[in-house]
DNA sequence: CTTCTGTTCTATAGATTTATAGAATATGAT
DNA sequence: ATCATATTCTATAAATCTATAGAACAGAAG
């Protein structure tokens, strides 16, 4: 064999590989499942119930990322959690992510129309909120599902579900600036959470990125259950930001 | 319409824009092509033959990725000259190519079977060569086409394209340290290059990576034509490692 | 103008991917 | 053991993607 046919064999495996992950992300329904897992493990029926489709449907995608590597899977009794295989493919995800973004006019007019809408003030940078959180003035709110607060959330924040935010607007102190997160920079429930908080008058900005942005970069973090819970009454725990 | 209802459609909206991205990473061609061009603009027949495809199958998976904004193009006379859109789409390619490389195994045994074959000794990296290249013992080779590096090389590079080499080895200098580059460190030419010098007793190293991972990170290069060029013979010009 | 070259467009057949439905499997509870 | 639940497997039709061939188009040269 000719060199230059051993050189053509090597390229077209490699690129063979590499498409591999392509592959993997060639489906939005695939991205959105990745997206979740940069989040933390989730089980096949939360995965498609979160991302708005059947179990079936929802288990063939996984089963594409899973032959590509990029998730793994752990059974629990009758459940299948999936994760992400390594935090490499959390990178990953941002790098695909953040090129769309800067790339496609699109992403910046859905953000313009959904997020601007309901942004009253300028969104909070990481460095800006670790810097005043533990001033006393401002609540940190996780508006994630509880079980991703619980995954891992930001040091200090207390975990109010967009689902149960209007019932516990009340118990929230009108005084104090709010920086709700979520997800990610796209999404939806920060952006929803301010909508009800600004029309019930409390002074509320979001995080301009969400929980894995904050992992990644290093900053504190905690795994587990919210003291102010009210899943487990305890009169010894109070809502605090700190 | 419900705050869900919209959330989705927003979400809908955003993962369909990310997976443009995938989508035009989801076929090995393209990625190769990608790949390319991350070492400067290319016509489309340059492009076909590089990737060892007809003119037609290439300029249609150039149109994918010009569709998705990845790649821009140029007209001069009858040629299409095709880019990068930015430089963050060679990040992303980075990315893609570096998750692979972790994920497969299968991209390790490729790397194994071929290029360890033919490093006789370690690869250099990049400090290493910085730190030696002024030294005057080494000689850094570049052994991509002439093409590529005119549009930008390592500084203090000579160029011999590997389909030259066997003829030019000659006027190399027996004592000096050779160290070959080439596209990236998946990239078949610098290996073959090896392989050809050290049968001939040659002292010849590879560069860990190539001249895409040098100038992204920050190192000197060059752009224009080789001064020891044997297309414009000039007697003041000589082959020089600094 | 015509001709030539490089590239893109159009049509098409074959291959791959996707969503869905129904069956099968695995685990835990009874 | 049987039943219930969660997930995966199998089959299939629809949709999408790919490679190829031939036509069409744009610019350069005569």
């Amino acid at each position: 064999m000719t060199a230059s046919a051993t050189g053509r064999l090597v390229k077209d495996g490699l690129y063979e590989q590499f498409a591999r992950v392509g592959k993997a992300v060639a489906h939005p329904k695939r991205i959105e499942l990745l997206d979740l897992l940069c989040q933390g493990e989730r089980s096949v029926e939360v995965l498609a119930d979160a991302a708005a489709m059947t179990v079936v449907n929802t288990s063939a995608h996984l089963r594409v990322l899973r032959e590509s590597r990029l998730v793994a899977t752990r059974r629990e009794g009758t459940r299948v959690f999936y994760r992400l295989a390594d935090d490499a493919v959390c990178e990953f995800f941002f790098s695909l992510r953040d090129l769309a973004g800067d790339r496609y006019a699109e992403v910046d007019r859905i953000v313009r129309d959904f997020f601007e809408a309901r942004d009253e003030l300028e969104p909070v940078n990481r460095d800006e909120l670790l810097s005043r959180a533990g001033d006393g003035g401002v609540i940190v709110l996780d508006v994630r599902p509880r079980e991703e607060y619980e995954a891992g959330h930001i040091q200090g924040a207390i975990s109010i579900p967009l689902a149960d935010l209007k019932g516990r607007m009340a118990s929230l102190p009108r005084e104090a600036e709010i920086v709700a997160y979520c997800r990610g920079p796209y999404c939806v429930l920060a952006p929803q959470a301010l909508e009800l908080l600004r029309r019930r008058g409390f002074t509320a900005r979001r995080l301009e990125d969400g929980f894995p942005e904050w992992r990644r970069a290093g900053l504190p973090i905690v795994i587990g259950e919210d003291p102010s819970s009210d899943r487990h009454p305890d009169p010894t725990t109070e809502v605090t930001g700190s």
